[in-house]
RNA sequence: GCCGGAGUGGCGAAAUUGGUAUACGCACUAGACUCAAAAUCUAGCGGGCUUAACGCCCAUGUCGGUUCGAGUCCGACCUCCGGCACCA
């Protein structure tokens, strides 16, 4: 152990010596608990961010936690690395995709060496190679097998900068999740995943991971599954044998449809356009150009429409009602069909207004209203619930006895039907990419399309291709690959030049590092069984709807095909918080500047009156995501050369809990050079100046040793932070631990003992305290553990290789032998009394009574009664 | 609009789940050491009042409520963040 601390050194040589050791190789274990501790896999961009450094960070303390607490413990990596920025820097630098995919894996790999985090690298994947999307192909013939997959017409999400289609999840929102462009609607075939089938599923089985899930994840998905429940009903078509099916949740008040609306996309539309007048023609140009028109966030769009002159007949009360065309009808959603009940809906209420069509109220408050108050025309919609009136028979039922048997009635008599409607829809997966797993199907002239034979594959991508950016995939100006052989007749066939979503690659590869190698399967059941599912993942919110949906169904997916057991692939789930720094903007030169040209004003108290350049012009400080441009990005690669893996790490995890974002200060960073210094420098001084420092403490007879008050408190300071600490590991709290090992490094600056003089207790006392500070350090500063480990010991085995298990705590050392108790007088605290902690609450209760203090607030007065708090606090009410 | 989450010092944040609010760290101030600086150590650090040692009052977004006692529970509101959205 050298007398100062040097980050690098240490953590080079531990690096090494983990390496060496094949230290965090798992191996399946059934004596052993297991626990699968996964973070999110990496675009292998070649740089690290400091995202990646805190989510890597996260998992790595929760790794070796957990073992140091006995369990076997298996922590992998691996790359996402199919995708456009490769595709890119193919077009623009005109390098090789695989190439520079290679290199920056290799970049990657080595930046999270230097981190230290404790990954078993014998099961690194990536995304790229044959040996993995084998598997991708494997999982898609055998979907197409059981129906799953399956290919279909239709319209897509089309990003025009992208230039691919792209999943209504990736589309959210109507922009692209990658670059943000407005998408437009194609017609295209393409390959799609049947999740809808799992949609119920994908919500009921929320109650197995919803206390481990972050209730806003599992919000966002129920959201977008959006499942809603009522029913079909068919309206007869006046003079025509066409039926309208609509869908709605509030049959109990069809009493009070007025219209029907249907979207200008609507197949009956469409079909009887010669029917409609021009007028009606052309208002259903103008409305279907105004949809696919982008739109901005949270736009308000002006209800719009006509009337078709064409008529439908309520089947309930047989009432003759016009057909319009609405701008507000979707043809995404439901039917593409509505009854416009403007008494009950407020959408129906606008439209109604703005064309003067009738309104009628048929749902009643179930509150008796106001008298007269019924017969009054609505000022607005009333959409809840309640009793129904105006609706013949069914007058005086509630809106849900209502929907039961109204439900019913239709279906027995034949013109609707109870149903289920859901938001989500099937995955297309076909991208017009050449960098992905291509889907292993040939088209074939007399055959059309045909699954490739298992035992073809990987359909492997060609070494190269043109890449210009221009026109259709790369993919499909490669002669050799897309010309092929039929399988089916062994005439000449096409091969799909579409190649998988990504997004395909991620939904399974966590279940691939169980079993990396497998060259027949995607993983070995019996293995895959032993590790999963997933006891902690750890990644950003972001993928709160896409990775998580497409993942969970997978899941459920390959249980269906007897690959795994059970239905969940993680049962706790963390979202960490983005990493964000300071920007400074200077409207003079309008643009962001760089912090170190900065001038910071503050006032005495270290306020932050403003910001200046050096030339006195005002500088705007904001927080937000690093960014190249706004020169506020912090490269961890620095932070580490700087101040070494451990502190980094240890303060990303101490300066805001997990869920937070984290401001990234540097200034912050130098508490946690401090800490480990500090504790550096105790150890040190001990082992160098103690002549018994690392004599085996076992053969020293714990009931002989003599503690003064001084070791004593030490000791309870010790154990009691292992209680702190382990409660706080248990329940996902990372940043508090780190406060507890500094206080109590703090205190053990405090015993104020000179190693040279000190007794046997106080070399015990302190000899505990550093053996479990530097255990439970580990976790967050594994390298400066291991070094103090050593010299602790005194020999050379590392932390795990020495069986060491994260300390326990002792109550009876834990515990205080006096407490302070908190006088309170009508609430007020008034004083503060010491005592033993066994004392009893009447003893406790004459202690207070008895205080000078408290007797000045008491005196006269009458005591109504007195609450005691064992070991907190006594409270005096007076009158 | 609907759903979810959050508001605590100059800043990041703690608070055993209803029991001494502000732990730990950053920044800042003063002192020690030093020719000096850095590093390190020591002390102070929510606001106001006070006769300044003793002590009092006010403070966890706002206003109410429950309770002996509320940062924590309940109701209403304000603000911010996130998600979804003519979803029928």
């Amino acid at each position: 152990m050298d007398e100062k601390y040097f980050a690098q050194k240490i953590e080079r040589k531990w690096q090494r010596l983990w390496r060496e050791r094949g230290t965090f190789e798992a191996v399946p274990d059934e004596k052993k608990p297991k626990f699968y501790c996964l973070e999110m896999l990496p675009y292998p961009s070649g740089k690290l961010h400091m995202g990646h450094v805190r989510n890597y960070s996260i998992g790595d303390a929760l790794s070796w936690y957990k073992r140091l607490q006995g369990f076997n413990v298996l922590h992998p990596i691996g790359w996402d690395s199919f995708g456009q920025p490769a595709e890119q820097a193919a077009i623009k630098q005109g390098v090789n995709p695989r190439d520079w995919t290679e290199e920056n894996i290799k970049q990657m790999r080595s930046q999270l060496q230097t981190l230290g985090i404790s990954y078993d690298w014998s099961r690194e994947i990536a995304a790229h190679r044959p040996d993995f999307y084998k598997f991708d192909q494997w999982f898609f013939l055998k979907m197409l097998e059981i129906g799953l997959a399956y290919r279909k017409n239709s319209e897509v999400n089309w990003c025009p900068h992208c230039e691919t289609t792209l999943s209504n999840e990736q589309a959210s929102g109507g922009v692209c999740w990658r670059c943000g462009t407005h998408v437009e609607k194609q017609m295209r075939s393409q390959w799609f995943l049947r999740i809808t089938k799992y949609a119920d599923e994908l919500l009921e089985d929320m109650s197995q991971i919803e206390d481990g899930w972050a209730e806003r994840v599992l919000t966002m998905q129920r959201n977008w599954i959006g499942r809603s429940k009522g029913a079909y009903v068919e309206f007869n078509v006046q003079n025509s044998e066409f039926k309208v099916k609509v869908f709605t949740t509030r049959i109990d008040t069809i009493y009070g449809a007025n219209s029907i609306v249907l979207a200008a996309e609507h197949p009956f539309v469409q079909g009887n356009l010669d029917e409609f007048s021009g007028e009606v023609q052309d208002k259903v140009d103008e409305i279907i150009a105004e949809h696919a028109k982008p739109k901005d966030y949270g736009e308000e769009v002006e209800k719009d429409g006509i009337d078709t002159a064409m008529k439908a007949i309520n089947p309930f009360s047989g009432e003759e009602i016009p057909i319009w065309i609405g701008n507000y009808v979707m043809m995404g959603y439901g039917t593409g069909a509505v009854m416009s009940v403007p008494g009950h809906d407020e959408r129906d209420f606008e439209f109604a207004k703005k064309f003067e069509l009738p309104i009628r109220q048929v749902i009643k408050p179930a509150v008796d209203a106001v008298d007269g108050e019924e017969n009054a025309p609505l000022t607005e919609a009333f959409s809840e619930k309640g009793v129904l009136v105006n609706s013949d028979s069914w007058n005086g039922k509630t809106s849900k006895e209502a929907i039961a048997l109204m439900t019913d009635f239709a279906e027995t008599n034949g013109f609707g039907e109870g149903a289920t409607t859901y938001r989500l829809r099937d995955w297309g997966i076909s991208r017009q990419r050449f960098w992905g797993a291509p889907i292993p199907i040939i088209y074939c002239d007399s055959c059309g399309p045909v699954p490739v034979p298992f035992e073809q594959l990987p359909v492997e991508l060609p070494e190269s291709a043109p890449f210009t950016g221009i026109g259709e995939s790369p993919l499909s100006k490669v002669d050799e690959f897309v010309n092929s052989i039929c399988p089916k007749c062994e005439g000449p066939g096409r091969r799909e030049t579409d190649t998988m979503d990504t997004f395909v690659d991620s939904t399974w590869y966590y279940f691939r590092y169980t079993d990396p190698k497998n060259t027949e399967m995607p993983f070995e059941p019996k293995t895959a069984n032993y590790w999963l599912p997933v006891d902690q993942y750890i990644g950003g919110i972001d993928h709160a709807v896409m990775h998580l949906l497409y993942t969970r169904f997978w899941t459920k997916m390959m249980r269906d095909i007897g690959l795994v057991e059970f239905d969940e692939p993680a049962t706790k789930l963390l979202t960490q918080g983005m990493v964000v720094a300071e920007s400074f903007y200077s409207k003079a030169k309008e643009s962001y500047v760089f912090p170190d040209d900065v001038v910071i004003e503050r006032d005495e108290t270290g306020k932050v009156l403003g910001a200046k350049l050096a030339d006195g012009s005002p500088v705007r400080v904001a927080v937000e995501k690093m960014g190249k441009s706004k020169l506020n990005g912090v490269d961890p690669n620095d932070m580490i050369s700087i101040y070494g893996a451990d502190a980094v790490r240890t303060f990303s995890m101490f300066a805001a809990p997990v869920e937070n974002e984290l401001v990234w200060q540097e200034t912050g960073i130098d508490g946690a050079v401090r800490f480990l210094q500090r504790v550096w420098r105790f150890v040190y001084k001990w082992k160098t100046e103690n002549a018994n420092w690392t004599a085996d403490e076992n053969s020293a007879d714990l009931s002989k040793l003599e503690f003064d008050e001084r070791a004593k408190n030490l000791r309870r300071k010790t154990h009691q932070t292992i209680q702190r600490i382990t409660e706080n590991f248990e329940s996902g709290q990372f940043n508090t631990p780190v406060a507890a090992l500094m206080e109590l490094s703090n205190a053990m600056y405090d015993l104020k003992v000179e190693p040279k003089t000190a007794t046997e207790g106080d070399l015990y006392a302190v000899r505990e305290a550093c053996k479990s500070l530097t255990l439970m350090l580990t976790p967050y500063a594994p390298h400066v553990a291991e070094e103090l480990w050593e010299a602790i010991m005194g020999n050379e085995t590392g932390i795990l290789e020495s069986d060491a298990r994260f300390p326990v705590s002792d109550e009876e050392v834990a515990k205080e032998d006096e407490v302070e108790i908190a006088v309170q007088v009508n609430g007020k605290l008034r004083a503060r009394v010491k005592a033993v902690a066994e004392v009893t609450k009447d003893e406790l209760e004459q202690l207070a009574l008895a205080d000078g203090k408290i007797q000045e607030y008491t005196n006269g007065k009458e005591i109504v009664k007195i609450i005691v708090v064992p070991g907190r606090l006594v409270n005096i009410v007076v009158r």
